[in-house]
DNA sequence: GCTGTATTAAACCATATGGTTAATAACAAA
DNA sequence: TTTGTTATTAACCATATGGTTTAATACAGC
């Protein structure tokens, strides 16, 4: 259960670290090292955190001597915002009789 | 590892059963049958996905006679949205210099 | 070729997840 | 009060997840 892009890329999300990860890389490239610092757990819980995000197509990686330098890949983000993106009017307000009409909007998109 | 709402709102999104659901309930209200039917698995799996999208706020359920009416509930996903939006430049383009200095605005937010 | 540094992989553990079937609960209707 | 319907709970199973510690790998520098 998983398989899919939305799938794999809400999954990762879904982990404190990773999301923490993230914003660390939203400002520039790290290390797997510079990563890992201002987290108390091992370097390889780390390194298991970025194999998922990879995993997730959200960073790459790459090699430069013994270091692999990281790299935010936002592009999957695109479609979960696009999910998500579906039910801003239940979140913007209450629901008028005219939402409500225009809800019926909703019943294409797939899962 | 979860406990916060963003983490269980994006876990409670990356299950495909789980977002179908979601879109079932966009359309209007449904009790667990409606909500199962379309599925090839058993009321009791439905039942335990409903249990994880009403534990992240996702839904809300009430009873009527032996019914439970489940209705959407988009409050979790303003936040996930606005979690997602602060990446947006990175899907929307070729990063240029001044949207590598822009990014530097990303330093905020929580993890 | 050693030594140190950076990172991943392997083996392990506890708990969570997603499904099953069978039992239970709550209620309407007869 | 029995019967049928709707939904949840319990017990179980296989696999995934998030962490650990201990190798193993890859490379720079001496």
């Amino acid at each position: 259960m998983d398989s899919d892009q939305l799938s794999s890329t809400f999954a990762a999300l879904a982990d404190p670290t990773r999301r923490g990860i993230l914003e660390r890389l939203a400002r520039g490239q790290a290390t797997v090292g510079e990563i890992a610092e201002p987290y108390a757990m091992s370097m390889a819980a780390i390194s298991k955190h970025l194999k998922v995000l990879e995993g997730a197509n959200l960073i790459s990686r790459t090699k430069e001597a013994q270091w692999r330098h990281c790299k935010l890949e936002g592009a999957p983000l695109k479609d979960a915002s696009k999910w998500v993106e579906k039910y801003r009017m239940f979140w913007e307000e209450q629901l008028s009789q005219l939402d409500n009409y225009l809800k019926k909007g909703i019943e294409n998109g797939g899962t």
